[in-house]
DNA sequence: ATCCTCCATGTGATAAAGTAACATTATAGG
DNA sequence: CCTATAATGTTACTTTATCACATGGAGGAT
């Protein structure tokens, strides 16, 4: 069993925005932001680092390297730890996923084009997760940290909490 | 081998906040605080929880559950993770303690008396970790949180860069 | 004091997450 | 076409974390 199932509460998870949309669509426009950049930068999106994104966009939410090696396995790509490691290394080194510390796992990045640093927000009653956006060392940690002489290079912001859905689900 | 020998390019990576102290003092003050607080609350400062809690001090940056466990076994403790992994869960519920999610680490709180949102800055070169304050649920985040509805219960803030010290020796 | 209950600890086993090392295959550039 | 390089496949393993169940100890009720 792997993470995604762990307390599956809801049929399917609300998807990252904690909003409805045209699934298809955003899925499609995003891998077309990412090949465009990929093109553009030189970088080889192969099969199984298309795949992966394939799947993390599809289901929009946060999946364990290993439920991601499952997937690939059905889908006839190799089936070691390191193939999906490898893919998600690569993608999340050029921004095309991101890895949420907190739950140890991975969601695809729903602006690709744009360098940002991100936020999330972790809902832990259905381990859905919304991104956004933070720019943490602007504000009062980089000011500490300008004192300190720490030069910060990368920000890790996750908030848990609970999401739209479920807050509803716990009132009715 | 743990984490808290992975680079080991200090001899002893600089303390909790970058800076020199009288550890001593700092160590015995924070557990006297602790104590105090445990026995406001009614919570129960046991010996492997307290032991735990000293080792953390003493060392003062992050360390991992095994490495501590390492030094529990050494202490007469039971050397099973549970062991481990109970104390350390005791210890983090009540803000004693940290996890640094970004090295799957722990570190003791520096002032366990008020409530707090903590951010960390850890160093990718020594792995060292100053702990300082954030409310980034007050800032956008909190905005945008809001909008969606989704309720922040608690965050995870940790910037990762270079500290002072290794900023300088790479320097010379 | 005795019992009871609750919580904490000890222990064995196992799951989940991540990495090292090396052989093999594909790809782009000369 | 050949070569250098990057990507993949696979074996084996390390590190991190949890489950399940037995044992022990502190405090309250009688």
């Amino acid at each position: 069993m792997t993470r995604d199932t762990r307390h599956a509460p809801v049929e399917r998870p609300a998807p990252l925005g904690f909003q409805k949309h045209d699934h298809e669509v955003c899925v499609a426009q995003v891998l077309a932001a990412t090949e465009a950049r990929c093109a553009k930068e030189g970088l080889r999106l192969t099969p199984v680092r298309r795949k992966v994104l394939e799947l993390l966009l599809q289901e929009h939410r946060a999946l364990g390297a290993y439920a991601i090696l499952d997937m690939l396995r059905e889908a006839g790509f190799g089936s070691q730890p390191p193939v999906a490691y490898r893919a998600l290394d690569f993608l999340a080194e050029h921004g095309f996923v991101h890895k949420i510390e907190r739950l140890n796992a991975f969601v695809a990045c729903v602006h690709p084009d744009e360098a940002h640093s991100p936020a999330f927000m972790i809902c832990r009653i259905c381990d859905s997760v919304a991104e956004t956006h933070s720019a943490p060392a602007k504000g009062a940690l980089g000011a500490v940290a300008r004192e300190a002489g720490f030069r910060i290079e990368r920000t890790v912001v996750e908030a848990e909490g609970v999401c739209p859905d479920c807050a509803d689900q716990a009132a009715s």
